[in-house]
DNA sequence: AATATTTTTTAGATTTGTCTAAAAATAAAT
DNA sequence: ATTTATTTTTAGACAAATCTAAAAAATATT
């Protein structure tokens, strides 16, 4: 029995060390991610080693087992099938789903999930356009670039955004960027890194360099 | 903020107070409905008192207020719209998903909650025949009797059930007894209460007391 | 290398929900 | 109406997850 809190921990040890591939996770950047102090890390750490689901020697900082990271894309899984449910089944949109998700992830029931899946078709990503682990925990790859590597000329279709900030995907929303959409860089100014583009064959807008490092397109 | 606890115990004292009707009901009774120790029962009465919603004075039982009714209806909402989900969408029997929906219950959204109704065309009775309260808290009514009841020659649609345990589900399962399922009496045994009937127009059968105290019909 | 800074861990307390065992109140029975 | 039985509450303790403040270890700086 894994409870929901140590969950929020496996995942936050899952989401910094991913960042820096394979990397020791440090305390201090679990109780930020977790939103606790470093004591009370330092406290389940202690318990999710005698559960072992993680790899720690105290001083040395952590790492998930593989359990542990078993556990951790399992969580991935149940949480971008439930967003993907509550866009696409359910009417909300792709910046209102996170925290909705954080509860339903919890919830325990390998059939639940699979069934989840079945019924949404085996989506291969979710709204935002992050992969869905499958049963087995195998990720979909898929050759993607940002809109700031895009030359003058070039064009793609949205696939995904690297934030995931309800605000930036709100704006993004604004400006009729969501995933699906098609993107030709009509030109770019080196000055403040913003692009002129036209948005799926519509009217042409300026974005800034926080977008264009943001959105992932498919080369077209 | 009302945990999923306090949910539990709010859920328990509902329950046991619907049965006689506005009634005060004891420590004792609560605990062997959340499966804990009267002690623990008390304990927890008192917090739900500063919390307000329930009426109790010690040693003379409890009640819950319109509060606390009103949290104990949408927990009944919530429980069995998913529920409705999880037979409809998911494909689960309706044997499956008491448990699934103990846990979904505590999902702590109007919206979700809401939309979900929406996406099932609002149901007003769920998968055992149970009225789903609406957004209102305002329950459906049907006229139903137990199949005990009925006449010989007499026939009736499946509209509920009295027992909701996993087995007796299953039981009525294998002999095709389903909501929606006809079922005409041919002939009743009054020396062991054991009832012959045809089911939906297919093939004759012998239902024993506890199926025909605890399937309700509506009288064709 | 010695000192200063940052990070991490321990120590001790708190809250929530639980327990057992004993005491108090209520209800039932003779 | 007293005794007996049942129900309920208190008292004290425990596990989970958290906190603050202080100590220990690791890292960085001069």
């Amino acid at each position: 029995m894994i409870s929901a809190t140590e969950e929020d921990y496996i995942k936050a040890i899952f989401n910094i060390s991913r960042k820096i591939k394979n990397a020791m996770v440090g305390t201090n950047q679990i109780a930020k991610e977790v939103n606790t102090s470093p004591a009370s890390v330092t406290d389940m750490l202690k318990k999710l080693k005698t559960k072992d689901l993680i790899q720690y020697e105290k001083y040395k900082g952590v790492k998930l087992n593989p359990t542990g990271t078993k556990r951790a894309v399992l969580l991935l899984r149940r949480h971008r099938l439930w967003e993907s449910f509550l866009v696409e089944k359910l009417g909300f949109g792709w910046d209102e789903v996170h925290d909705l998700a954080e509860q339903l992830e919890h919830i325990e029931s390998d059939e639940l999930i699979n069934k989840l899946d079945d019924y949404l078709g085996n989506p291969k990503f979710d709204p935002h356009g992050d992969p869905i682990p499958d049963v087995q925990g195998i990720f979909t790859l898929r050759n993607q670039q940002l809109v700031q590597h895009l030359s003058v000329g070039e064009s793609g279709i949205v696939v995904g955004v690297k934030k995931h900030d309800k605000d930036f995907l709100h704006h993004l929303s604004q400006f009729k960027i969501e995933i699906g959409k098609s993107i030709s860089v009509l030109e770019k100014f080196a000055y403040d890194n913003s692009i002129s583009v036209k948005i799926d064959g519509q009217k042409d807008i300026m974005i800034g360099a926080i977008i264009s490092e943001n959105v992932f397109v498919k080369k077209l």
